[in-house]
DNA sequence: CTGAAAGCGCTAACAT
DNA sequence: ATGTTAGCGCTTTCAG
């Protein structure tokens, strides 16, 4: 107890603490803490001159502090691989919303779609003592697992679900989803058809719905064509450079299924500069159901995912496991098809007719 | 997957302390607590030893202790009004980038355009005892000002250029680079100009965006119509409802200026839907220039916004202003008008002739 | 190059 | 209803 170095012992602007609020209202620093947290087993009259105190001064409590003495830090992080891609954004939002509500401080992280960064905003969150975790995808590393359990830090999985990996998931299904998609252009008759999507080593969504893609074209009898596959990355010109290519094959598709909706708008951009009319000489359907869907012309056909509510979700099963400190529970959330204008029936096409919005999953 | 609980002190997970790495390694925990900051005034062997402990036990140190007991917490906030908006996003990619890069975990807040909400995230930031603050336009209440002073964080002002606010700013000038796209419309031949913008009561940007496009027209002798001035959401659907209102309008515009990108591409599809041409029977000029303004059709003439840069740019000059403990310095940063296929002579235009892209600010 | 020891600012038993 | 006290897990002088 050395008494030299009172206030601000190193050096540092001296930013009040509760000491300082406790001597200058003549009450202990316990009954600081109490006022600034549950003020309702304090008396008005000490409250009142607490708080007075406090507003004098701006304090805001030292959180890490806090965080520190009471093992709970109140935040929770969320990692998505991009900011830029609006049905991230949605997600993103309803977990702030829903969190903030429930008094944690959200960490966002963007990895960008690399599983290094990815690995090291992890990192960071365990070091910033989050105590839960939002993940993207379920593929990465078993080392990152491994940490994640080991630092007692509970985390759920969005964006791809999955009942055979063994964690928690509150998702939609990519594959059934996409199925439905390459079903109805099968189901217009349309037998040659191409496909866009994300880099499938990258991302473990694109690799479902490329899947998904193939496996829905073989079970029809189709056998998927790879030079009408594509990877690409999340912008409008990849998607309508991939077309591009497309539209100069030999034996072109009558049919796009581009298994998001910013790549699908480039491609419906390519296909009308290009001359041909949609859905008359070629069909698109997409996949998120961004605003922008109904925005172009003609109409987008996609398939809807429930974005804000898989956040919200997400962050209430994450937030009750942590506070029930129960295992988390999955869910699995549906997804449907919305049939706009950018499909039609195939050209000399044997059956006809198109089927109506339709709902999967559970 | 059972935590079995080591030594805990009153209850938990007995998380792995560096007390127990450096018992396990035969150190002490000061040398323990160097090998993982300053690992260079270490020797090699002991390096080894204690890394092997760490990886071991998958330790992660308690980052909250640490910036506790450093009193530096390496954490930047950044508060922007909505993610949803890509202008929004790509900024915040850019400021996370180079955060990280230098050492610094972001906070990430979104206000939703609400001052309370905005105030509730810079107290919950100064409690997690951010280092720096960015923070989007001016205008908040100055007690919060005072409490950012008063708890001694570092905050630069980004998406409205202001050399009269007193405060450090990264940004360009909204009012500049509105005038610079309603004298394009002006240049045109246009005289009867309707604005969209966002609600000025809650936005600053949209209210220098709304100023500058009623004091230009009045320079240059055009008086505005309060019935051609609407002030909304930004949602497509929002920009599209206000061209409806104006194009019934018994004096209906020959132009529109809207102050973002969203509401002006809502606009273009309501004036086409309507059977006008553009820009022969009306003419657009928008604010931001998305990747959609490319993609629509016309193509959406618009002003340029280095949103990249100034995230870039905002977060440099704050990480530098924290690390020399100096004050900050303002940037103005330039815009430019991207002129493409929507904005076009006034019929019955005295002057003909279109400008091409132009610069303003510095 | 390494260790001992003193806190960082707060919370939560446990008392009173 | 309020005070006393013992840490939370880490970093950082200051010695050696």
């Amino acid at each position: 107890m050395g008494f030299k170095r009172l206030r601000s012992s190193r050096r540092g602007p001296g930013v009040i603490t509760v000491r300082e609020i406790a001597r200058e209202s003549g009450v202990s620093t316990a009954t600081v803490s109490r006022v600034l947290s549950r003020s309702e087993v304090v008396s008005e009259h000490t409250r009142a001159r607490v708080m007075a105190v406090v507003n004098r001064h701006h304090y805001v409590p030292h959180g890490l502090a806090g965080s520190l003495a009471s093992r709970r830090s109140r935040q929770i992080g969320i990692i998505i691989p991009t900011i830029a891609n609006s049905i991230y954004a949605s997600c993103t939002q309803a977990v702030n919303r829903v969190a903030q509500q429930a008094g944690y401080t959200v960490l966002v992280g963007i990895s960008e779609f690399s599983p290094e960064y990815e690995a090291e905003l992890i990192r960071r969150f365990l070091e910033r003592r989050v105590e839960g975790l939002i993940l993207t995808g379920v593929a990465r590393a078993h080392e990152l697992y491994q940490k994640m359990e080991h630092n007692g830090v509970r985390f759920v999985i969005t964006w791809k679900y999955s009942n055979d990996c063994g964690w928690p998931v509150v998702s939609f299904d990519n594959y059934k989803a996409s199925a439905m998609a390459v079903e109805h252009l099968i189901g217009l008759g349309h037998r040659r058809i191409g496909l866009i999507c994300g880099r499938s080593d990258l991302n473990d969504r694109a690799l479902d719905r490329r899947r998904s893609f193939e496996d829905t074209l073989r079970s029809h009898g189709i056998a998927p064509d790879p030079e009408l596959i594509f990877e690409r990355d999340f912008e409008f010109d990849e998607g309508r450079d991939a077309t591009r290519r497309m539209l100069r094959h030999k034996l072109p598709p009558t049919a796009l299924f581009i298994a998001n909706d910013i790549q699908a708008v480039g491609a419906l951009i390519e296909c009308r500069e290009s001359g041909l009319s949609i859905p008359a000489d070629i069909s698109i359907v997409g996949f998120d159901d961004l605003p922008i869907a109904q925005y172009v012309n003609p109409q987008l056909t996609t398939v809807r995912v429930p974005s804000e509510e898989m956040g919200r979700l997400a962050t209430e099963t994450l937030i009750a496991g942590i506070r029930r400190r129960a295992p988390l529970k999955s869910i699995e959330l549906s997804t449907s098809l919305i049939v706009r204008n950018s499909t039609g029936p195939a050209k000399n096409a044997r059956r006809r007719g198109s089927k109506r919005a339709q709902g999967s999953g559970k």
